[in-house]
DNA sequence: ACTATACTATTCATATATGAATAAGCCAGC
DNA sequence: GCTGGCTTATTCATATATGAATAGTATAGT
């Protein structure tokens, strides 16, 4: 049943994967992406990596692939030269845009999947494993 | 929903990783011996890609590493010269062993979560996704 | 028997992830 | 104001995964 569980999820990342590449994303970028959209100003990489729940030397490297897309620009943070800030440029707000109806479809897919299951227990039962 | 679920997925393969890695062993590793052990036979690193549905390269990598580590030897196959196949060693079946039993507290630790759950709609939830 | 095709594993480039080591900047307490 | 101890991002080594390209081998169809 472990095991079930995260084949089904392996499934379903695969499938986010297969959608997301149709628009030029990964998973991973689409990720950082939604944080930083969703923020609505840039965030440090060690703020990135936390909502991401990732090390920063993995923020490091893919804010370097997002870079060379041209979906996020590094800024220097004025506050704390310390840190720096990954901002979205137009095109990574529109990237994000077009990712986000591809995982909807893949969603709405899922959906279906469980139809006629109780919600409320499974989603129970999944927050129980942290 | 999709989310936690693909969340809980990786809680789990964490808490799976951190209990192989007392005895020494990786998940990709316990899963790769898990296989031929269950074989009782060398299996071609073809047929080891198709049982843990990854592509022959990864494989070639894998057993690179469970060479190294004295657990697996790669024998030729006299019926097919293009062949190579994967021997456990008995370094690699006491590993073995000693995994399957990590992973074994890791599984009832988890059967405790699901207590209170219906398990016949949840594994067909499951297997549904595919 | 030959050839075209298909299959074997490997190598290479790349993406994703971790963790250790490093360099630079910040700040509390003296 | 200095120092020692954090935090910041980066670099490096490594593990895991994919997919393309390659070399060697097998085999079916002629």
């Amino acid at each position: 049943m472990m095991y079930s569980l995260v084949r089904a999820a392996h499934v379903l990342e695969s499938r986010l994967e297969e959608a997301l590449e149709e628009v030029g994303l990964s998973l991973a970028k689409f990720g950082a992406l939604s944080h930083l959209v969703k923020e609505g100003e840039p965030l440090s990489l060690s703020e990135c990596a936390m909502k991401m729940t990732c090390v920063r030397s993995n923020m490091t490297q893919l804010v370097d692939r997002l870079e060379a897309d041209g979906l996020v620009r590094r800024v220097e943070d004025p506050e704390d030269r310390r840190a720096v800030r990954a901002a979205v440029t137009p095109l990574g707000k529109e990237r994000y845009a077009a990712g986000a109806r591809q995982v909807e479809k893949v969603q709405a897919e899922f959906a279906k999947t469980l139809s006629g299951i109780d919600h409320g227990s499974l989603e129970r039962v999944l927050s129980a494993i942290r």
